[in-house]
DNA sequence: TATATTTGTTAGTTCAAACAAACTTATTAC
DNA sequence: GTAATAAGTTTGTTTGAACTAACAAATATA
């Protein structure tokens, strides 16, 4: 069995690690904030489990099994905050706190009974992919709208980090997934954008925030 | 902060205590699976964290505040049951283990919304009262249906064990919280009862069952 | 009342998961 | 190419939550 701590390492590598699957203890310390010996020896363990390819002094790599354990949880949070806000009218930025001690849950069955009575959803409330049973991840290619150019008219599809801070941000400025706009301008020297949506006004972004939001493009 | 593991022991207790609110180490001992000493030391931590009266070789009660936290547990719990039940659409006999992890989320909002969406329930599927958010009980006078006679006419309104095979069993005997019913006999060799609702035809009842029906007198 | 049994407690051990201090290896700067 | 810095590891502690073995107190039995 795997405990509560050990999938949240599994899910903190799965989802910070780089292009070649890799990351390093350090990297690992610092976005979980647990001091690197505990790192280390945690990731000894979890090699031991057959979950991570631990050699000293090299970057970490999960093994097979443990990207399909990482995505198992993964899939078991982001099923937890669609329900949230699909059938217990939570908001957006409310959900990420709760589905992630909702995600250690043991209950293959009331996971499933989430993902039927919502449709099988695609994706969370945040645009992020949700695995299948089998761990699989459909990934869909978006452009950061920091990457845009003026006139090009862009979908939101997707937030990078769903901190409730920025969430708030978006819910004020009428900003929602499937949101279409469209780029008038950039700043070049702060590389603030001006955007316009149908719905309202043209407004400005700055680019901390165009950085986190991601696009479809037609 | 109040452990995942805390919580299960002052539930426990309050759960299994005596009309003095009393129960001895070697109770709680056994309805937890824990060794006398584990649970003789985790008595000591409860009692410097003030939620329990421990004294030497005397028999274990809650303090105040210990019994209003174990009533709140108890109400994450029921709640659960009952939003499990109600929209989700598990069977009564399910949702006891998926209760027993859920009771420990650490989200008042969640537990407000279950409320909310159920329409602030007084029972749950078994027919347990949901304690109030102030921790309050409000209990009512059920009888054991292997107390009643001849003649009587009661309504389920309670199960007094929440079992998987217990449940399982009245579903399949067609008896649910509400079913009316009449004591036709009662053999008096091994207390089995005949009892008659209005839609089935007659059954039998072995004591062991009778005594874990709670039923409404009118 | 004396003895046996049950119940409760203490002491010591284990394991998971965290930490700090000290040390080693790798990388970067000069 | 050496020195300085960063990253990774080892060792030893701490705390929570479990255990066993041994002992003490309370209760039941003869
Ligand atoms: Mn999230
Ligand atoms: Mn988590
Ligand atoms: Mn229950
Ligand atoms: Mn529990």
């Amino acid at each position: 069995m795997i405990s509560h701590t050990e999938e949240n390492y599994l899910k903190a590598m799965f989802g910070f690690m780089d292009e070649q699957g890799e990351i390093t203890v350090n990297e690992l310390s610092k976005h979980l904030s647990i001091k690197m010996p505990t790192v280390n020896g945690m990731m000894k363990r979890l090699s031991e489990k057959g979950l991570v390819h631990y050699e000293s002094y090299k970057p970490l790599k999960l093994t097979e099994e443990g990207k399909k354990l990482a995505a198992l949880v993964i899939r078991k949070h982001r099923l937890t905050e669609m329900y949230l806000v699909e059938k217990m009218g939570f908001g957006w930025e409310e959900v990420h706190i709760i589905a992630e001690q909702i995600e250690h849950i043991q209950s293959p069955e009331f996971f499933d009974k989430m993902d039927e009575l919502l449709g099988y959803p695609q994706h969370d409330p945040h645009g992020s992919p949700i695995p299948d049973k089998g761990g699989k991840i459909k990934s869909r290619k978006l452009v950061r709208l920091a990457e845009c150019a003026p006139e090009d008219t862009v979908i939101l599809a997707a937030i990078a980090d769903s901190s409730e801070e920025l969430l708030k941000f978006l819910n004020h400025r009428n900003l929602k997934l499937g949101t279409e706009l469209t780029v008038e301008s950039i700043e070049s020297f702060d590389k603030s954008m001006v955007i316009k949506t149908s719905t309202d006004k043209s407004q400005v972004l700055s680019n901390l925030v165009t950085e986190k939001l991601l696009m479809e493009k037609e």
